[in-house]
DNA sequence: TCGTTCACG
DNA sequence: ACGTACGTGAACGAT
């Protein structure tokens, strides 16, 4: 599948961690002597263990949430049709354009076009949401099909006899990062009036709880790291809220007097760095004059050189070389990024920018989940005995001690990009709690301090 | 099977 | 003049 056995010796490997470890050094990260490669290795079994455990699913508050919305959801559509003077499938992007630019004749000149017609997406429709009262409805009803059709009806057909949910998980993506399908756990509903009360259906087993770690901002640390940029290096290690920092510098103002506004769109400069966002990207997403946005880029990369640098230097590696490659060594490979296809070269051009900050960033976790599932497995925090003294017994993660809820040890169920979510008896939740935090934010010695939350709840909502 | 839309990080 | 922020997976309609 790689290259010939012969030429990926171990004098070869023993060269790819060389090459990693002064990388690193020259980026004042200190990083595990592992590659990207065996990480992956490593990993596997981790991963093989947590879809075995699966989830446990509340299935009758699924349903009951399910019967209040499919009910409200009638009622929209209802609604919909009469302004539309018709019955219509709402589900249909092309039927919903008919009505809305043909029938109605609302306006589509400031709308995106999609290769069958004008978009109908939310963000679009969002634009001409005060010219007529059939859009608000809406807006509504795809938010309610959407969480019905892919959460509410699927998940309670899927449990097992435990009523536990098992995901399973991949890892061939082109960042590193991992995937989750049939069913899909890490796209489950957070935002919005109902995405709480979906989390909140994914509960502890009894006598359990369930215990979430996401690492904050650990993209802008990394990117902080890899970009070498002094000015944000800084401000994490004053512990700085990024965003408060960031807004002040573009907008010119003492930390003291950002605006909560002022934060939130120097969030989407923040973000959009990380991506190679253009002026008329950010425009789009904060609702402002391409000229405005343009400003604030332009103010933004005056005071981080080394971001600008950064982004350079990722590009024309990708031009020279031919790909990009994470802190561990996971390449992709950008072969049109010298295209004459200005499209298809752009689009590879953000791809060398955000590969090494998004794979980076899953490496991390990965090896934190690697080190925690050691911990988890070997350490004396399952029921605070030896492993000697557990060995003499039935193993704690059988099904027979689970049955009958005997010493059920701590144990990883999902994750999430950059959260972990554990599962732990009661008692041992903090005492669990602390050994995930202490083993996230050492999974790699950054040049900047790596910061991970934990939560406990009886629930994923109440978790957070 | 493809395109559109939308859920998450 | 053009299109415009990265990475995924799932549901639905159109073909």
């Amino acid at each position: 599948m790689t290259r010939g056995n012969i030429l990926s010796s171990r004098d070869d490997k023993n060269d790819i961690m060389k090459h990693l470890i002064e990388k690193a050094e020259k980026l004042g990260i200190k990083i595990p002597h592992i590659t990207a490669e065996k990480i992956n290795a490593a990993i596997k079994p981790v991963l093989r263990k947590m879809e075995k455990a699966g989830i446990r699913i509340d299935v009758a508050k699924l349903e009951k949430l399910d019967r209040k919305l499919s009910k409200k959801l009638i009622e929209l559509k209802k609604k919909i049709e009469k302004l539309a003077g018709h019955s219509f499938n709402v589900d249909s992007p092309t039927q919903m354009a008919e009505v809305l630019f043909n029938e109605l004749k609302l306006p589509k000149a400031d709308l995106k076009k999609t290769k069958s017609g004008i978009s109908t997406a939310a963000s679009e429709l969002k634009k001409i949401e005060k010219k007529h009262k059939i859009i608000p409805p809406i807006l509504e009803h795809r938010e309610l099909a959407k969480l019905i059709s892919t959460y509410l009806k699927p998940l309670p057909t899927l449990v097992d006899e435990d009523s536990r949910l098992h995901t399973t998980y991949g890892l061939e993506t082109s960042t590193g990062r991992l995937t989750s399908s049939e069913p899909n756990l890490q796209n489950i509903p957070i935002r919005g009036t109902y995405g709480p009360e979906i989390r909140a259906a994914f509960v502890a087993s009894p006598g359990m709880k369930l215990i979430s770690a996401d690492y904050s901002q650990i993209e802008l640390r990394v990117v902080a790291c890899l970009a070498k940029d002094g000015a944000m290096i800084k401000a994490f290690q004053n512990n700085e809220d990024i965003h408060t920092r960031t807004a002040s510098e573009i907008f010119d103002t003492e930390l003291s007097k950002v605006t909560p506004e002022q934060r939130r769109a120097a969030k989407t400069v923040n973000f959009g760095i990380v991506y190679g966002q253009t002026p008329y990207g950010l425009s789009q997403g904060l609702g402002i004059p391409v000229e405005k946005a343009a400003e604030y880029i332009m103010h933004y990369f005056e005071i981080h050189k080394g971001v600008k640098n950064y982004i350079n230097s990722m590009i024309k590696m990708a031009r020279d070389e031919g790909y990009v490659e994470t802190l561990f060594g996971t390449k992709r490979y950008l072969p049109e990024i010298g295209s004459s296809n200005r499209y298809l070269a752009e689009a590879e051009e953000r791809m060398a920018i955000n590969t090494p900050v998004q794979g980076t960033a899953a490496e991390i976790l990965k090896l934190a989940m690697i080190e925690l599932d050691r911990k988890l497995t070997r350490s004396v925090i399952s029921s605070g005995r030896s492993p000697v003294e557990r060995s003499h017994e039935i193993s704690p993660t059988s099904p027979e001690a689970r049955g009958r809820n005997d010493n059920p040890s701590p144990r990883m169920l999902l994750t999430v990009h950059d959260e972990i979510v554990v599962e732990a008896p009661a008692k041992l939740a903090n005492e669990v709690a602390k050994v995930i935090k202490e083993t996230m934010e050492n999974a790699v010695a950054l040049c900047v301090p790596v910061r991970a939350d934990v939560g406990i709840g009886d629930n994923w909502a109440a978790a957070k």
